[in-house]
DNA sequence: ACCGTGGCCTGACAGC
DNA sequence: TGCTGTCAGGCCACGG
C-alpha cells in the first residue's frame, strides 16, 4: 500500500534512529518475503549481523540500509502491507516472532526493529550497489526504477516516454521505469490537480500538460511527506505505530459520489487496469470517444 | 508493445 | 454471531 510519501515518512523515522548504530542481533522466519535472495534468509542474516548502518536511504518505493565496509545494501520494499517498526527494546512476552513479523534486529542500544507483513507482497533482499546516470548510488535490484519527482528538480527528465506513448497517462504514472514512487492515490491526486483524465493518451498532451502533471504529482507527494502519509487503516502506520492524516486531503481518491472540492459535481469510480480510478467527470476531462459503428 | 485479467496473500468490512 | 463476497496503498506473468 505504501506509496512514495508513506516510505519517505518511514525512511525518516529509521534514519533518526540507525544511522550510526551497530545491529547486534538478528531474527529471520524466512518465507515469501526473502524469495528476491538467490541465498536466502541465512546469507541475508550473515549480512547483518554486526553491521555498523551508515545511510538510510529511499527511491520511490524502494528503501534501503547502507552499511560500513559492505557494497551490499539490505532493501526493503513494503508491498502492499509492510510495516518496519520501531521499540525502545524488547518488551517482556516478545522473545519470539509475532504473527506476520518476518524479521528482527536489534541495535546496540537495546532498540529493535521489526518487519512485518502479513499479505507478504513485499521483500527484503541483500542487493550490490551500482552509480546509476545520476551519479546515485542505488541496488542493483532497482536498476529498472526511473528517480522519483522528489529527488529530481527538472522534470523534463521524465517527459519522453510519456510523450512518446500512446498508452494511458495514468498507467504510466504507475509505471515505475517512467517514473517512481506513485502509486493508485496519488496518481489519482496528481492527475484531478492537473485537470486530466487518467484515460488520456501520452501522446495527446501537450508537454506543458504533462510538465504540469509532473508537478502535480511532487506536489501532492511533498505535502504528503508532511503530515505522515496517507492512513485509511491500521495497515499504515510510521515506524512509531502513528497514523499519517493526509487522507483528509484528498481530493478524489476514495470519494465516490462526494462533491468535487472544485466545481461541486460528484466524484465518480471507474476501473483501469483492474484498478479504481477516481476522477471528476467536469475538471477532468475525459478523452473524445471514437465514435461507433 | 500494449491491454486486460488474474494471481500472489491476509484482513477488514458489508450484507445477509 | 457467523458466513460469504468484495475489496485493498504493489507488482508480475500470462494470453490475446
Amino acid at each position: 500500500m505504501p506509496e512514495l510519501p508513506e516510505v519517505e515518512t518511514i525512511r525518516m523515522g529509521l534514519e533518526k534512529r540507525l544511522q550510526g548504530r551497530t545491529i547486534v542481533g538478528v531474527e529471520g522466519a524466512g518465507g515469501r518475503l526473502v524469495r528476491h535472495n538467490p541465498q536466502g534468509m541465512l546469507d541475508l542474516l550473515a549480512h547483518l549481523r554486526d553491521a555498523q548502518i551508515t545511510e538510510v536511504a529511499r527511491r520511490g518505493k524502494f528503501m534501503w540500509l547502507r552499511f560500513a565496509d559492505q557494497d551490499e545494501a539490505f532493501v526493503i520494499h513494503l508491498g502492499m502491507s509492510g510495516q518496519v517498526r520501531l521499540h525502545q527494546s524488547l518488551l517482556p512476552g516478545q522473545v519470539s516472532l509475532a504473527k506476520h513479523e518476518h524479521l528482527r534486529l536489534t541495535l546496540d542500544d537495546g532498540a529493535t526493529v521489526s518487519f512485518v507483513d502479513p499479505r507478504t507482497f513485499g521483500h527484503l533482499t541483500i542487493s550490490e550497489v551500482f552509480t546509476d546516470e545520476i551519479g546515485r548510488e542505488v541496488p542493483t535490484l532497482a536498476a529498472a526504477l526511473a528517480p522519483d519527482p522528489l529527488e529530481v528538480e527538472d522534470r523534463r527528465r521524465f517527459l519522453a516516454p510519456l510523450k512518446n506513448s500512446s498508452r494511458f497517462v495514468k498507467t504510466m504514472l504507475l509505471d515505475q521505469r517512467v517514473v517512481s514512487g506513485i502509486g493508485n492515490i496519488y496518481a489519482d491526486e496528481a492527475l484531478f490537480r492537473a485537470g486530466v483524465h487518467g484515460e488520456r493518451r501520452g501522446n495527446a498532451l501537450s508537454r506543458k500538460v504533462l510538465l504540469g502533471i509532473l508537478d502535480s504529482a511532487a506536489e501532492v507527494m511533498g505535502e504528503a511527506v508532511k503530515v505522515g502519509g496517507t492512513s485509511f487503516d491500521a495497515l499504515y502506520v510510521d515506524t512509531e505505530g502513528n497514523p499519517g492524516y493526509f487522507s483528509r486531503r484528498l481530493f478524489v481518491y476514495g470519494r465516490e459520489g462526494e462533491a468535487c472540492a472544485n466545481c461541486g459535481n460528484q466524484i465518480q469510480r471507474t476501473v483501469l487496469q483492474s484498478r479504481s480510478h477516481f476522477f471528476c467527470p467536469t475538471c477532468q476531462v475525459r478523452p473524445r470517444k471514437k465514435r461507433l459503428q
